[in-house]
DNA sequence: AGGCACTTTGTAATCGATTACATCGCATGG
DNA sequence: CCATGCGATGTAATCGATTACAAAGTGCCT
């Protein structure tokens, strides 16, 4: 039971049309007492549940949200989408995630998806796809909200405050005694790397830093582009005495790969993270990095995506430009201290 | 255009029945050559996606796969959840992820999904929904398959080899000269980890080694479970020299946690995890552990859940008490290696 | 030439809900 | 006492596809 009854059951078992099942399950008020009780009854005997493909067709909604995630999934992301999941849930949508990542699949996919009406709205957590297929994507005609992706064009954003966060670790790094400065960089182009740099290069400009001393390492967000930027870092002759990592991925890759080569952290070099993801603060040593608040990015853009939903079409041209941006926190670890000596290289 | 366009618009400009388009993309050798070219070409210059609710309610399949996963989602999970997403949208079905830990949210949001015939088929990667509901989930009518979940009554598993994998940590071990062993265990009652378990200690047994002598500390695979195992077994007198820990994520937790209280790995203490995520080879120093092949676990349960749906009813119970098991790796990391002196005690 | 088999296409029922519109009863006011 | 209006319920159209069945056309065999 309850798979395969349908309202019809219902209906007979209570005695009235399936009209009135169907309004005592959407608007209790509309129907008088006695007869709402005997409705509910009988939903209760039979455990009906309506079947949603048959809601989807005749209201053209599917009450599914993709959620649209890079093909490599970081702790970072997996936080994301939870928190999304559970904001969504609350109110009755669903879930579909996909790794659209894929140029040759992407398109396909995305059609099949969006435009045979299964999912009603997007989260993008991949910038790359914006970029390339903007108006691909904008012609879907399915609200579409960005989740630390810039708003394009027509698209609503949720965004950490990264610049304030790449700030916050120049501050740090400057209160620390710090002179010399490493920057290692997400992916070439994306948004959220160029603004943690965009910060933290400009707070230490205010404190007379050339930004042309920021020696820069080519990243790409994951733990082996920290490695390698290790290892490049190895190889110059004086190396900064702090370097920021715009994620806490590649902090771990780039901590593991000169721990190996015998430099030590803090002594030698501190090093700051950026995201806060759980796993950071076990690293040896902890990793200093800036909190991202995942949880509540999370339900901004479900709630983001769900205000769009009801919104009439009317009003989403209104909302489509905003932006919502929340505040980061830098967490202190045992990966960043005072510089050894004044300015004395490792090598 | 693309949304919004039906099947009639198609068989209006192609000048055929709605029939006529139906089996052109069904099945295209059921229709002569010129009416499909046509059709082809309508389908084309209209952008025709059929819409997925009037398929579903028709044909009663949502082309949808829940994967139920554990409230925290490890990257161990990451992975498997990205390699079953891939394997199912090879085939056209989506994936919807679904965190059902909350014990007073699971029901309702199962059948909400289940009943309603928004999911075809389940995949399991938490044992705990099983346990507690298993006839209410086999009732639901739709086919489960459990990942990394031991079969449950009627249930078909994809099982990595965990006892494969604890014995050859312990051979690993006992090749390196270790006579005195710790264990980090996972959550009470977890499949996973007694495998994991009894494979370690029978493989020391026949190694002469009497179980009692294993130290077990508890823990539940995270990170800070593992931290306080470590904390533990800082205060024991005579701690063992190498410790298997169930989990990667409770390995690096572990690790952290004695070397902050000056115990150097491996020094003193060797450590092996198990999972053989990514991460865990960046740690310092890298994580000898148990490689488990994600990717083709996914690959698997997805092929198995795939199976079940094709088969008619019929079938379904035959296939029902099948388990794939999938071999797993040791693979050797900086944080193994032989004991100080014999069996010298740190602290 | 007529009948049979087969291929190709069309007609219309169907899936299970929602909802515009119709209907009925009853109370209220003129 | 009848008209009016409102609340409660039922009837039936509708969403967009699939598919059983019917019909029409073609070729082949006797």
């Amino acid at each position: 039971m309850g798979r395969g009854t349908t309202i019809a059951d219902v209906a007979a078992l209570a005695q009235v049309s399936t009209a009135t099942v169907s309004r005592t399950l959407a608007a209790p008020d509309r129907v008088s007492g006695p007869t709402r009780e005997r409705v509910l009854e009988a939903v209760r005997q039979t455990g009906y549940t309506p079947n949603v493909a048959a809601q989807s067709l005749r209201v053209a909604r599917s009450m599914m949200v993709l959620v649209v995630v890079p093909h490599q999934v970081t702790p970072f992301f997996s936080d994301l989408l939870l928190a999304i999941d559970r904001a969504l849930s609350q109110h009755g949508y669903g879930m579909l995630v996909g790794d659209l990542t894929d140029p040759a699949e992407q398109e396909p996919r995305l059609v099949r998806l969006a435009a045979a009406g299964r999912v009603d709205g997007l989260i993008l957590l991949n910038g790359a796809i914006l970029r390339d297929g903007d108006r691909r994507i904008d012609n879907l005609g399915v609200p579409i909200v960005g989740l630390c992706v810039p708003a394009g064009s027509s698209v609503p954003a949720v965004l950490a405050d990264d610049r304030g966060g790449g700030a916050a670790v120049a501050h740090h790094f400057l209160a620390l005694g710090h002179r010399r400065f490493g920057y290692v960089s997400g992916p070439r182009g994306n948004h959220n790397e160029m603004q943690r740099y965009l910060g933290f290069a400009r707070a230490l400009r205010s404190a007379g830093i050339s930004n042309n001393a920021i020696m820069r390492f080519e990243g790409d967000f994951h733990i082996p582009s920290g490695a390698c930027a290790g290892a490049d870092f190895l190889k110059v002759f004086r190396p900064p005495t702090a370097v920021f990592c715009a994620s806490d991925m590649m902090a771990m890759g780039f901590i593991h790969s000169v721990q190996a080569a015998g430099v030590s952290i803090p002594q030698d070099v501190s090093v700051a993270g950026f995201d806060g993801i759980e796993i950071a603060q076990y690293c040896s040593p902890s990793l200093t990095t800036v909190e991202q608040p995942r949880e509540a990015m999370g339900r901004e853009a479900a709630r983001a995506i769900l205000d769009l939903l009801e919104a009439g079409e009317g009003e989403r041209a209104k909302a489509s430009n905003s932006r919502t941006c929340l505040g980061v926190t830098l967490r202190v670890g045992a990966s960043s201290a005072p510089p050894k000596t004044d300015g004395e290289s490792i090598t």
